[in-house]
DNA sequence: CTGTATCCGCCGCGATACTG
DNA sequence: CAGTATCGCGGCGGATACAG
């Protein structure tokens, strides 16, 4: 495992990587996560709002597009009034979610140790 | 778990959330899985920038204060020239290498069914 | 209720140049 | 080699208003 190993290497585009850029940014391991935690696995759009504090309308539908986009999520409109949307995990969200619960978990079980940490002063802006 | 359960909500300084945000927008990830794959669990900050394809001198450096500020790794400078600074994972730092290697892992036996995805076409520029 | 469109400030991050 | 300082752009993402 010398400097110039190219197992040592992140090649821009490996597969590592790319699962490190899904968890980096976005909301997306968070509404991985929210669905995952229901009973029947989906949920309103509505629900995922209120389920992520923070996250403002804007960032909730731009995730949900990128995520149905990349086949984690399918959307399911149900014409009536007033309009209901639910979303749900495909197959390939429900593997994408180990991973996602591997974190969630560690995270949970490392509470303390995480004190110490700095979660990163991204300083709140009002 | 309804909505409003407790249990289902990301609390803004949930203990999984700050995990989360550890991997976010930075390259904390990749510089514990690259000290983490080093034979002695040390790097030199040359090497450091050299195993990370596309990071530049600055956010290396950025990186590497939060980093330590945090407490997950250790910096230590041998008064020499030139320079010569070795950057060590701390045992706090060596826990929170399980998660990395796990997702890391995950990546690679699922490179295939992530080909799928679209890792974000974050416009690269120039 | 779900979703789109526009405006806009903030800051992440690269590029470059300089110090020890 | 390691690190700092400065400049500048691009776009993330919030706020708000509007539409079906």
């Amino acid at each position: 495992m010398q400097p110039g190993s190219p197992d040592d290497q992140w090649r821009e585009d490996c597969a590592p990587r790319r699962v490190l850029e899904l968890f980096a940014t976005k909301w997306t391991s968070m509404v991985l996560h929210t669905l995952h935690a229901r009973h029947d696995g989906a949920a309103r759009a509505g629900v995922l709002l209120r389920s992520l504090p923070g996250i403002s309308k804007k960032m909730l539908t731009q995730t949900l597009r990128e995520m149905e986009a990349s086949g984690l999520i399918s959307r399911l409109v149900h014409s009536a009034i007033p309009p209901m949307v639910e979303y749900r995990l495909t197959d390939l969200g429900q593997r994408f979610v180990e991973p996602v619960e591997l974190l969630y978990a560690w995270g949970r079980d490392n509470a303390d140790a995480l004190d110490g940490l700095v979660p990163r002063a991204r300083s709140r802006r009002a």
